[in-house]
DNA sequence: GTAAACCTGACTAAAACAGTCGGGTTTATT
DNA sequence: AATAAACCCGACTGTTTTAGTCAGGTTTAC
């Protein structure tokens, strides 16, 4: 089992997806600079998540991706899946062979840690996420930073 | 987040202890047949379970490993700890400080899923894993292949 | 035609994993 | 005193994964 940055980067960029969702598509650049992931390993992320099917994409200029569900369907566990992160906690994933055929002495163990993660990451949805206080306190934070950076863009560029 | 070969061995090996400690001092030998756990790996585990303080040692023949405090008050959730698995699934290591300083979108996710896990990790201690009747099960099957195992090399021995 | 966006595959430095190896030191037994 | 069983320790290693980068595609709105 594992949980790394590449599981929470593919969380939070659908969570950024379906916080902006009503814009229309959006582009993998907007969520890097909002959620200062690199472009090029966003890209690859969304391959996956395209591939099994939560976003679909949009291609040409104004383009970018849309969930491909509603949000109240998408949830964290299989997010976090599709990018190939397992919540698998045995070292058999599951199948009980893990000691020369037979069952490991601490099996049963971690198969019960698995149901547990996954129980619990399968009971939280985007929608759900979307709502929570904390949450949208630093998604207006993200907001903020995003149009200084724009006005000082506009300044660099009248500046010139 | 990382649960791996490392810590699911240090558990099976912690719990191997637990199983047998009415028989004095366990060698690391003896935990390597049953468990089909490198010896040279074990050493490198118990070196970190002793530091902690969840093991100590007897050195010279019939040594080996006893466990340092009763089995009531071994959890795993501590085993896992002691050899630098941490079950903390934020990236800050829970400071918060994620995102340049401050906090994630999803920070605050993590951080629940990091008290959950540790939660049900810390609520199962050695002594309850050697009641369950599963554990009991595979315990016994390795006994049996064990003592099959010494008459095979009793009956080469009277071969030669 | 241009440029914004997605799409793809190959490459990479660094870290971790799961060990192996070679040598110690301690101590019970003979 | 010699032997050997066990712990102890540090260095080494092949493999895999991570977290990217890079260089080039293709699609499509304008």
């Amino acid at each position: 089992m594992r949980l790394t940055t590449k599981g929470r980067y593919a969380v939070t960029a659908m969570l950024d997806l379906a916080l902006h969702q009503q814009q229309g598509p959006i582009s993998l650049s907007d969520i890097s600079t909002r959620q200062k992931i690199s472009l090029s390993y966003l890209e690859q992320l969304f391959s996956k998540l395209r591939k099994n099917g939560l976003v679909a994409s949009v291609r040409g200029p104004g383009g970018g991706y849309r969930l491909h569900k509603a949000c109240e369907d998408i949830h964290v566990a299989e997010i976090i899946d599709a990018v190939d992160e397992s919540v698998d906690a045995t070292n058999c994933h599951g199948k009980g062979d893990c000691q020369d055929g037979l069952t490991c002495l601490t099996h049963h163990l971690w198969s019960e840690l698995s149901v547990q993660i996954h129980d619990f990451l399968s009971s939280i949805t985007l929608a759900s996420l979307i709502e929570r206080r904390d949450i949208l306190d630093v998604s207006i934070r993200q907001q903020q930073v995003e149009s200084e950076s724009e006005e000082a863009m506009i300044l660099s560029a009248e500046m010139q």
